[in-house]
DNA sequence: GTCTATAAGGTGATAGAC
DNA sequence: GTCTATCACCTTATAGAC
């Protein structure tokens, strides 16, 4: 799995549900928020971006409100793809692997911004149902996969008899605390001090120790 | 401590050194915020909150920006003399009091409201050097505050040796996940495991056993 | 300190031609 | 599908009277 944002809407790792005309814009309204954040989007940035005017953008989506869930939408599609990777290893270096990329190191620029605007989009949930509903299945795919790799764990042997979803939970709100303190404060060591303490805390807490 | 927002900005926990007339608008800036949030938040509403002119506001700020540093100013401040409170006890108890604060069962509308206000407001890092500072600055107390706490365990004895500055960094994280989580996502049992597990590794981590 | 009035500009969205 | 033109509205901010 790749940090958060990291090349999301490649054109690659998104599904086909999608017609051509759809796909522009929502990547073009990706571009826009990474250069302008989300909250001095505008249907006048997008269609600009595009290199077209307004009314086309209008012709495909009926509202601006419309576009932004339909760009959620997208995320979420490449949340499921881009997630689906590299867990068939063992439990132990498949749940490290996971902690280190949910906390990296270093951010390249693109990636930052991405996070921000993904955090600003998740602050507008007072805007719709539909808002909140993407942002509740994003965490509910990634505590599942957590989940998942720690029962797989606990049957295998290789961790200890846990309580499963609630060490899940507990592990992804450490990565989301620390990817949000990481792009909203001047607080560089803060992420690696986190994943170094969430490390200790699974290898102590979940892994059999012989 | 009490909820992260709670009481936010009673006139009694606010410092002496801003005016009246820069308290009541601050005051009607949050109150205008809880009920239409931040991305909505205008002049005009702050001006009508406050039974005066748009010309009225702008008398006492030069600009929108301003104010929104002075109302986070505010933040901070309540911030610092809400925290302050109850860490006379034992490490222990002040630990476990300052996770049930951060992760509370429950929230009431106007504080999950204001929650949600200070997270738009995080997540508006690109805006300025200043905003960037003031919640580098939130963050940096509250995990001072863990820190200390530790650390006066560890040197009692009641806590094990553990670096202090990292576990600090850890729980904060794991609580403002949480938050986060709470606030943005329909996940109502997410907060609850999330206490239950930072507790037990509280417990299991941090507390010495006889 | 507060008011009225206004400027200058951006916004979401639509009508109708091609 | 894309265009031009336009609408109604809201925004931040200022000038000048009281």
């Amino acid at each position: 799995m790749n940090d958060h944002a990291s090349h999301i809407l490649n054109t690659d790792s998104i599904e086909q549900k999608w017609s051509d005309g759809e796909r522009e814009i929502v990547r073009a309204t990706y571009r826009v928020m990474v250069e302008h954040g989300y909250s001095n989007l505008s249907i006048s940035k997008i269609a600009d971006e595009l290199g077209k005017t307004k009314a086309s953008v209008y012709y495909h989506y009926d509202s601006k409100e419309e576009l932004l869930v339909s760009f959620l939408d997208f995320v979420v599609d490449w949340f499921k793809n881009d997630i689906a990777e590299e867990i068939s290893e063992s439990p132990e270096t498949a749940l490290s692997n996971l902690v280190e990329s949910l906390i990296p190191l270093e951010l390249d620029d693109e990636t930052f911004h991405g996070q921000v605007v993904l955090l600003e989009l998740r602050s507008q949930t007072r805007r719709s149902e539909e808002f909140r509903e993407r942002f509740t299945e994003i965490n509910d795919l990634l505590v599942g996969i957590v989940r998942d790799i720690i029962e797989r764990g606990v049957e295998t042997g290789a961790f200890r008899d846990v309580e499963a979803p609630r060490v899940a939970e507990h592990i992804v709100a450490t990565a989301n605390g620390a990817r949000i303190d990481r792009v909203t404060t001047d607080r560089p060591a803060a992420p690696a001090a986190v994943r170094v303490s969430l490390s200790s805390y699974i290898d102590s807490e979940l892994r059999q120790h012989d």
